[in-house]
DNA sequence: ACATGCATTAATGTATACAATCATACGAGA
DNA sequence: TCTCGTATGATTGTATACATTAATGCATGT
C-alpha cells in the first residue's frame, strides 16, 4: 500500500488532496472539480477521480452523483472525539501488545525513546518537527505490536487525522518531556508483561495530551 | 454517500466486490483483474478501478503497483478483534448517546424493539433474517445518536464487516430473546440518562454476542 | 544442462473521447 | 410580472485508446 501511494499518480493525488483538506487549504463545502484539480496537479481526471472516491470513503469528501465532490473536512469536535476514542483504543493496543510484541519491536521503541531524549537534550534548540516525528514512529510501532490489523488500521487512520492539528498546536518542551517519560513507562509495563498497567498508562497518556490541548484553548465540544 | 453508492456504477461495483470478498466468493490472495471483473459485471475497467482503490483503502484488497489487486479479506481473528473493539466502542457510543440522543431516535429504537418482539412472538416461524435486520437498525440508530461522525463511521464499518459472519452463524431463538432484552435495558438506561449504566450494558451486550460466537466454536485466536 | 538476455504478451497506469446529467439563462406565454 | 419550458454550457459518468510496466517463454551461449 505504501508502495502504491508512493509510485502511482492516483496515490500521490490522494495524499495531496487529503493533506490540503486536513491542513485547511480546502475548506468545508468547497467544491472539488475534477478538471481543475487535475490541471493544478498536472494530471488527467482519472487519477483525480480515484483519489476523490477514496477520500469519500474516508469521510473527508462528500460526493453527490452527477453534481460534484464537496469537502467535508473534520471539525474540532471530530478531532476531540478522535482523541477520546484513541484513549480507549491505545489502551487496548498496549494491552494486546503485551502478548504480541516482538523483541525487535521492543528494541525499536527503546531506540525511538533514546533518540527523543537526545533531541530534547539539545535544549531550546530542539526540533519540534523531529520530536513529533519520533512520537509518531513510537505509536506506529506500538500499533503494529498489537498484532491486530484491524486495531492498527483504525489507530493509524486516527493518528493521521490529528497530525495537522498537532503540528499547528505548539508543542511545549515541558509537554514533550512528560510525553517521553510516559512512553518510557508504557514500554516498561509492556516489557514487564503487565497488561493492566500498560493499558492504563497508554490510556492516560492520551488523556494527558487532551488536557494539554484543552489548556491551549482547544474546542472540546 | 448512499445516493452515490446507489446510483453510480462505480459505487455498485464497489459494493458487489466488497460483498463477494466478505462472503468468501473471492478468497485470500485471489487476484482481481480489472478487465475480468469488468466483463463479469458488464462495465468497463474505469468503475472497477475506482472500486478496487476504495477497497484497498478499506484494507480488503492489496494493490501492488503495475502488478495487480489481491484479495486480503478478513480472518476469523480479524472478526474477533472487531468484536473486542466494538465492545469498547459501543460502550462509549451508548455513553455519548445519553447526552446527544433525540426524542425521535428514542422513539425509533423503541419501535424497533417492539417490532423485534413481534417477530419473536411468531414462535418457531420467526425470521432470523428479519431479526438480524432489526438488530442492525437498532445499532445504526444508536451510532447516529452518539452525535459523533467519527464514532458512527467506525462502528458502521465494523458492523458491515461482521455482517456476513453473523448471517452464516445460526442465530438461536434463545440468543435472540436475550439480545432484545439487552437492547431494552440499554434503551432504558439511555432514557434514564444513566451514562455509566448505558456504557456498561452496551459493553456487556457485545461481550455476550462474543460468548455466543465462542459457544458455536468460533476461532478466538 | 543451466543461466542469461531478449522478445512477446498481458496486465495495469494514464489520458482522452464520448455520453448523460444537471445548472443556468433566456424567452415565450399567461 | 411571474412562471414554466427549453436551449445551452459546464461537469460528471463511463468507455476506450494509448503508454508503461512486469511476467513468461524461448533462444542463445557457456
Amino acid at each position: 500500500m505504501d508502495d502504491y501511494q508512493e509510485h502511482s499518480l492516483g496515490g500521490r493525488v490522494f495524499q495531496k488532496i487529503r493533506e490540503d483538506i486536513l491542513s485547511g487549504k480546502y475548506q468545508e463545502h468547497d467544491e472539488l472539480r475534477e478538471a481543475a484539480l487535475g490541471k493544478e496537479l498536472g494530471v488527467s481526471r482519472t487519477p483525480v477521480r480515484e483519489a476523490l472516491r477514496q477520500l469519500e470513503l474516508e469521510g473527508l469528501v462528500t460526493i453527490i452523483p452527477n453534481r460534484g465532490a464537496y469537502v467535508t473536512g473534520i471539525s474540532q469536535k471530530d478531532i476531540w472525539d478522535i482523541y477520546s476514542l484513541r484513549s480507549l483504543l491505545e489502551g487496548m493496543c498496549a494491552r494486546w501488545a503485551v502478548e504480541h510484541i516482538t523483541e525487535e519491536q521492543l528494541d525499536e521503541m527503546e531506540e525511538i525513546i533514546l533518540l527523543s531524549e537526545f533531541q530534547l537534550k539539545k535544549g531550546s534548540g530542539f526540533s519540534a518537527e523531529q520530536i513529533t516525528a519520533l512520537d509518531g514512529r513510537f505509536h506506529d510501532v506500538l500499533y503494529e505490536a498489537s498484532g491486530s490489523r484491524i486495531l492498527s488500521h483504525v489507530l493509524t487512520d486516527f493518528h493521521s487525522y490529528v497530525q495537522p492539528a498537532r503540528k499547528s498546536s505548539v508543542i511545549s518542551e515541558d509537554r514533550a518531556r512528560k510525553s517521553i517519560r510516559e512512553h518510557k513507562q508504557i514500554l516498561r509495563a509492556i516489557r514487564d508483561r503487565d497488561a493492566e498497567m500498560a493499558e492504563q498508562l497508554a490510556n492516560e497518556h492520551i488523556l494527558h495530551v487532551m488536557q494539554n490541548l484543552k489548556k491551549q484553548g482547544y474546542q472540546t465540544d
